[in-house]
DNA sequence: GCCGTTTTCGGCCCGACTGTTTTCAGTCG
């Protein structure tokens, strides 16, 4: 069972908990334990079975068991139990923007709702206003919020961040061009650079904070727009995103921008621990508790330091142990955009690109890189866009020749060959000897057992031909999810046969993910940042690559292509 | 339900907004 789906089940337990009226702290513990094994890397079902997951942070003898007897017979007990107690549609209903578990169990209780069409039937018939405490408007909301739900029984939809970056920026340029704007900036999952983000938080400084709301509000972007407060406005955009603008003085911009960073589970955890020393942070200050006196900072930089730490950059902000490394100076130095000195996987109009391979070659030098890779599809790719081995022969000497008319930009003859679903690949041995750089990755055949997953990318990295493995994990956000793999024996075949993984930055796929990265280092696998570009507009997907190796914890020297190309330690 | 160089029991982050209310509960991020 995969960490995903064990989060899942936790989670689903936590909202029926909720519904249930258990105490908050309770539910806290669940939905805080599905984070965390979400984020985990490993198997939880194999520590749940070693009598390991207890190392876990939050998690105790009780979720030990739980997720134990979910592991082996496929559910909770309890879960089962308060299924039976409480109809599924309440899960439903609790969905609804404005309508938590104590207005669900209340409608439950006194209008016998069991879910959302009955829920509709009472809003309709004016029955929801005659709850005490319940209104005319609230019934409204239900309304709505059951057609959207009808609508996008997922939830709001993620996206993934290459949507929200550019509006992002374009947003914040605006308000920085604004007389009252003291200083502006982006916050949230988009400047802690995530896969994917729900919505665009902004925060700007100003001593005539409404007045910019308003400004804002009239950007050609806004569809629509809340209340323009002190504290901020409420954005649609026309691409269907949603900003959140917040609102200070130019005295508290760092503890501003920190709080509206994140993420939430980073920010409670630093509260939590403040509290400890007496301190209350909030966006306005960090206040202490007996003198009652609130400090206010203009830098981030002086938030963490007066808290103790030293400054976190946001790509590490998700709780995943960085405070304690940045309470003991142990946080690592992060790769950076001018540490990388050529990109390893891109296409050309020889199998699907757009460019040809001298165009993506003066495209990568305009880029500063010193080096290359070609790297089009093999033998038995699909789509008519396969390249068969007498023509990629043709190809290797064309690249020769490119680098004999001795450029400042060395190209490097590759490819990026298929995995057979039988772990083989699809050139014979003797044509991969001629390339300077093989990357073997799955394309095909993703719903087999994660025991012949794993089998068949292990095959492949310990081929004598093989360099690196391409998108590892085969996923697609928000679209297709990663296909079953076993990480601590794909990465120990790595380590063993230096091999390397690539993290793909195509913003669709960030792949490896920051969390497996972060474990293949741990694994001593070394990376490459990759952009897979299939045209030369898409090299700048190495800015996504790097924001995942960020989010990693990897520094230059846990990257391959941080070095010039005559100092990587080939496999072959 | 978890956790402990203050605690093995009694704590467990902070504030804004909304809709319904004359002082607040519920929800959200």
């Amino acid at each position: 069972m995969t960490n995903a789906r064990i989060a899942d089940a936790l989670e689903e337990l936590s909202v029926l908990y909720q519904l249930d009226g258990a105490d908050r702290y309770r539910v806290l513990a669940y939905t805080n334990s599905a984070r965390t094994i979400r984020n985990h890397g490993s198997s939880v079902e194999e520590m749940a079975r070693a009598g390991t997951v207890t190392e876990l942070p939050g998690i105790g003898e009780t979720l030990e068991e739980k997720i134990l007897a979910l592991v082996e017979t496929g559910e909770i007990p309890a879960a089962a139990e308060l299924k039976e107690k409480l109809p599924s549609g309440l899960i439903e209903i609790n969905r609804i923007p404005g309508v938590g578990p104590k207005t669900v169990r209340r409608l439950h209780d006194e209008l016998d709702v069991t879910g959302p069409e009955d829920l509709r039937a009472a809003a309709e018939a004016g029955q929801v206003r005659s709850l005490k405490g319940l209104g005319p408007k609230i019934e409204e909301n239900i309304l709505e919020g059951l057609d959207r739900l009808e609508a996008e029984p997922e939830g709001p939809e993620r996206k993934t961040l290459d949507r929200m970056l550019p509006l992002a920026e374009e947003l914040v340029g605006a308000l920085r061009g604004h007389p009252d704007c003291d200083r502006a900036e982006i916050a949230g999952s988009v400047r802690r650079m995530a896969d994917t983000c729900e919505d665009i938080d902004l925060i700007a400084t100003s001593h005539s904070p409404k007045k910019l709301a308003t400004f804002i509000a009239g950007h050609e972007s806004v569809s629509s727009s809340g209340n323009a407060s002190e504290n901020g406005i409420r954005l649609e955009t026309q691409s269907d995103i949603g900003v959140d603008l917040r609102l200070a003085r130019p005295e508290a911009f760092g503890n501003l921008l920190q709080h509206f960073t994140g993420s939430a589970a980073h920010n409670t955890r630093l509260r939590e621990a403040a509290v400890a020393e007496g301190l209350h942070v909030s966006e306005h200050g960090i206040k202490d508790g007996k003198t009652g006196e609130n400090d206010r900072f203009r830098t981030e930089e002086e938030v963490y330091e007066r808290l103790g730490y030293s400054y976190i950059e946001p790509t590490l902000r998700e709780d995943r142990g960085e405070l304690e490394a940045a309470r003991e100076g142990k946080l690592p130095d992060l790769v950076e955009r001018r540490q990388v000195r050529g990109d390893l996987h891109c296409h050309t109009t020889l199998s699907d690109g757009r460019n040809t391979f001298e165009e993506m070659a003066a495209a990568a030098q305009e880029l500063g890189y010193e080096y290359l890779a070609i790297t089009d599809h093999s033998a038995s790719h699909g789509f008519g866009d396969n390249v068969e081995a007498g023509r990629l022969l043709e190809q290797i000497e064309e690249i020769r020749q490119f680098n004999e008319k001795g450029g400042e930009l060395r190209l490097l003859a590759g490819s990026e060959v298929n995995i057979h679903p039988d772990g083989t690949l699809d050139y014979e041995d003797d044509v991969l000897a001629e390339l300077d750089w093989v990357i073997a990755s799955i394309h095909t055949g993703f719903s087999r057992s994660e025991a012949t997953m794993t089998a068949r990318m292990i095959a492949a990295i310990e081929h004598p031909e093989v360099d690196c493995i391409g998108h590892a994990s085969g996923r697609l956000l928000t679209r297709r999810d990663p296909y079953p793999l076993d990480y601590e024996a794909v990465f120990e075949a790595a380590a063993r046969s230096g091999t390397a993984f690539e993290i793909n930055g195509n913003p669709k796929r960030r792949d490896l993910s920051d969390v497996h990265a972060r474990m293949a280092r741990e694994y001593g696998v070394k990376i490459v940042l990759n952009t897979d570009a299939h045209s030369t507009a898409g090299l700048e997907y190495m800015a996504y690559a790097i924001a995942t190796a960020r989010r990693g914890w990897l520094g230059a020297d846990d990257i391959l292509n941080t070095a010039p190309w005559w100092k990587q330690p080939l496999s072959k």
